[in-house]
DNA sequence: CCAAAAGTGTTTGGTTTACACCCATGG
DNA sequence: CCATGGGTGTAAACCAAACACTTTTGG
């Protein structure tokens, strides 16, 4: 049985996919290799088939381009415009990732020619790819500001100084070093390890590693990670 | 020029309708009048349409049923399980929608048997509805402790007794009427009235009015309008 | 030995909470 | 005149922000 006299449209799913190198936050995206817009920068995206939900279609996707499973992920938004795609009509849900970039396997991207953008480098974008961009980056200050969500771009250890590059990265600020690391150290989800990234300073800084446990069972807590939110600009 | 080979998919728009009637906040649903799931309790929604972009269908679909136009619409999520809807596969994208239950009118929705509900006793809804309702009402309790947002739901006059009465209903908590008033009033977007509202007191309660310039201004800004959020259940 | 980054403590001001009494009035 | 709900103030605890010096070590 079906439901009849009604219009069926494209269904696809485009991921907004943000890595951290260590010293700024990046997107990473896809140079079409078809028509239309042959050459032109563009989010990974793809069709939704059948027997495959959104979510499993936005996992899949993130699995083809960059080869990892099990990333953060989260929905965006439904973007339905009626002329958004030029060519046919296409509702596009679009999923926000954040990835470890180091764990990325290039190899796996060159078929896709894919390449991190700087956010203040973004270019052109096909479609309506830009304002997803614009408000998936939106979608994670927001979510920054309250939530531990950045741990996701981390590598397994990392180092405060790290963590505090990453927050001032995405929020275009520069915070107080004292107040930062006893906000951050206050959540109690930080477990100091003994040894040292000794790469970026003589005198090294500390390793931490995320207390996975605490990390879940706190992360719909509201904190407060982000001095005088009130003036940022947000969703 | 088409895209060929792919899948194309129904896609449909449910809202989600909360209104609040001056003691408890419910929810608008609809009983199908056509098989499947006939005299089944749902949401009011319907078909996308060539030319219809989502949020003018989830506004199509409001006005529809209850008369309004320019109420609070936000997208909520899209749900795509392959077969959340057993008829045919379909993608539904869900608003939600905050309304002055007063302004409703009664005999546009007789034709589609629509009625009111408290939140606690909510009755089984077709397909995934329930968990659609269910998410919508976690969206609403977190925005609404960093938003003024339940403005929306409340008449162009309101007391601040009526204001501490939605806020509890929709958090399940009683609040400390003193700071409750006192926080309420720091946010500085509320105006003072001459008259009182005397239904519900013999001294009576005054009349206040959004001030929309700032509100409309500060929306965006992070409130903490209810005390320890902490430990309430969010998203 | 010194430049460069890491690490740490205190004071101050503001915000949040807990808490109790008086006010106005319709019946 | 009294029961009912409206309205307000204060003190204590807590939290956030501003701010500067010491430590470590590779070169």
């Amino acid at each position: 049985m079906k439901y009849s006299h009604q219009t069926r449209i494209l269904v696809a799913v485009d991921c907004i996919i943000f890595g951290f190198d260590g010293e700024k936050l990046k997107l990473l995206l896809i140079q079409r290799g078809i028509e239309p817009e042959k050459n032109k920068w563009s989010l990974m995206g793809g069709f939704v088939e059948p027997g495959e939900s959104l979510s499993l279609a936005a996992n899949n996707i993130l699995k083809k381009l960059t080869g990892l499973e099990g990333v953060y992920l989260e929905q965006l938004q439904a973007f339905g415009e009626v002329n958004r795609d030029p060519i046919e009509r296409t509702v596009s849900i679009t999923y926000f990732a954040l990835i470890d970039i180091h764990k990325y396997e290039k190899q796996l991207s060159q078929e896709y020619h894919a390449e991190w953008f700087e956010m203040n480098k973004i270019p052109e974008l096909i479609f309506d790819h830009n304002e997803m961009v614009e408000m998936a980056k939106k979608r994670l200050r927001y979510k920054a500001a309250l939530h531990p969500i950045l741990f996701e771009l981390l590598p397994e250890k990392f180092t405060i100084p790290q963590l505090q590059s990453l927050y001032e990265g995405i929020y275009d600020s520069v915070f107080d070093k004292r107040n930062f690391s006893r906000k951050i150290l206050s959540t109690g989800l930080l477990i100091k390890q003994a040894d040292k990234d000794k790469l970026s300073s003589k005198k090294g800084a500390f390793y931490y590693v995320l207390d996975k446990r605490k990390y879940n069972a706190n992360f719909h807590a509201f904190l407060n990670l982000i001095p005088n939110p009130d003036h940022l600009q947000f969703v």
